[in-house]
RNA sequence: GGGCGGUUACCCAAGUGGCCAACGGGGACUGACUGUAAAUCAGUUGGCAUACGCCUUCGGAGGUUCGAAUCCUUCACCGCCCA
């Protein structure tokens, strides 16, 4: 249950409850418990917070239990109205199918395809009739969703909400329906989905209502924010070592201990003796940090990668040495250093170089370069702290 | 359908004829300090120009004026109220 939130010590004492008494009855039935968390192919890449589902789903399936990793090309025509107070853009049916086939291939950097159904909710959701569809919504009061958080927001503010909007959580339910779900794992945002509108269908539909396992929501690199691409705090999936071990790096001290639980592989028990190691002032932060950031990208490239990333961070920031793999940047003869900023891509603009070279940002070869119309030389350029250009002469 | 209010740079937001490339805040970037943490201090944040200055921008189009983000006309979008 590591990392779980209920947001109330009795839905958790419940949900506890029917996991074990869960377990028990698959075993006398001589079955393992199947596990399904949904995810909506609205966006073309994943980030770190998409993962902390997928590590809860692979703890399960590490244990045995039948993983669904269900991608939900139907709701994505709504869009899941938990997470954002404003109405989301409808997808185009083409866009959703793009996104989807992206989606498993960078799931399964967590998850073992060989033990993970994939399957699509338009499977189900697509046969359903006008009247099915009256006949489940039959199951929910108006006020249930206007007392919905993000409804209720909206609904004050006067901003519209629209009717479809919340079908979505009962899609949702007859995804757990159809799926005959034991178990369902989602963020905390996830829990008027799961625990009220799926268990009501799955119930209402004469099946056993699955179990909620709800987890925190993992923040952004901002240590603030929720972590969403659009918001500019996510750690990407499809990135490289070295940017993925970097960004772990630049996350705050205070949101050590919800990484630790939410996207590492690690035991209760590592990660109680590491926060008091930390407390005790034996673990520096700065390590304890390294040691997040090492884990994470060894989950995604491997042991011997995330080495080496880690490698490159020390030299590069740590020792502010200049790394050894860059861009070349061909001289042309009498371009001055303002020029190969720009052509370079250095800066955005001439205007920006200026500023950058009178703010003392701008270094040939560990040198500070203080006239923006000196010749450069062949070597390393270096603007700011974390762009670098290898200045190559024409052959 | 009628009345009123709004649309300003990445975001919020001030500006209601010249002193406006446009106050302030947030964010971002740079430097100092550091652990690519936090906090703090200093600077930059339309483009071109090593300066003087010039050019483009305040929802779109047109107009008034020596001069417009600011006034007028019109179009588009948004919000509130009445029907």
């Amino acid at each position: 249950m590591q990392g779980t939130e209920y947001g109330d010590e009795e839905v958790k004492k419940v949900m506890r409850t029917e996991l074990h008494d869960r377990l028990v009855q698959a075993e006398k039935e001589n079955r393992p418990l199947r596990i399904y968390c949904g995810y909506d192919p609205t966006k073309a890449d994943l980030h770190l917070g998409h993962t902390v589902t997928m590590r809860k789903l692979q703890q399960f399936q590490e244990f045995g239990h039948e993983v669904t990793f269900l991608i939900g090309d139907y709701t994505a025509l709504i869009g899941d109205p938990s997470d954002k107070d404003v109405t989301r853009p409808i997808l185009k049916e083409e866009e959703i199918r793009a996104n989807a086939n992206t989606y498993a291939e960078q799931a399964f950097r967590i998850l073992d395809p060989k033990k993970t159904i994939i399957r699509y909710n338009s499977e189900w959701l697509s046969k359903l009739n006008f009247a099915e569809i009256i006949r489940l919504t039959q199951n929910f009061t108006v006020q249930q969703f206007l007392s919905r958080e993000k409804f209720k927001l909206r609904w004050e503010r006067g901003d519209a909400v629209y009717l479809h909007e919340t079908l979505y959580a009962v899609m949702q339910g007859y995804d757990a329906y159809s799926l005959k779900a034991d178990v369902q794992v989602g963020g905390t945002d996830q829990f008027f989905n799961i625990v009220t509108a799926a268990r009501k269908v799955m119930t209402a539909l004469g099946a056993q209502p699955n179990i909620a396992i709800c987890l925190s929501i993992l923040p952004g690199t901002d240590g603030v924010e929720k972590m969403s691409k659009s918001l500019g705090n996510h750690v990407p999936i499809n990135t490289t070592p070295e940017d993925m071990y970097g960004k772990m790096m630049s996350i705050p001290d205070n949101c050590m201990p919800v990484y630790f639980r939410l996207v590492t592989r690690w035991t209760p028990e590592k990660v109680a003796e590491m926060e008091k190691a930390m407390q005790a002032g034996s673990l520096h932060p700065r390590d304890a940090k390294m040691a997040l950031a090492s884990e994470v990208t060894e989950a995604f490239y491997g042991e011997e990668k995330a080495k080496a990333a880690e490698q490159d961070f020390v030299v590069k920031f740590q020792q502010k040495s200049i790394p050894d793999e860059m861009d070349e940047f061909v001289l042309t003869p009498g371009q001055k250093c303002l020029d190969v900023l720009v052509d370079a891509g250095m800066v955005k603009s001439r205007t920006d170089g200026r500023n950058m070279i009178t703010q003392n940002a701008v270094k040939l070869n560990e040198e500070l370069v203080t006239d923006w119309n000196a010749e450069l030389s062949e070597g390393v350029l270096q603007v700011g702290k974390r762009k670098f250009v290898r200045l190559v002469k024409a052959k």
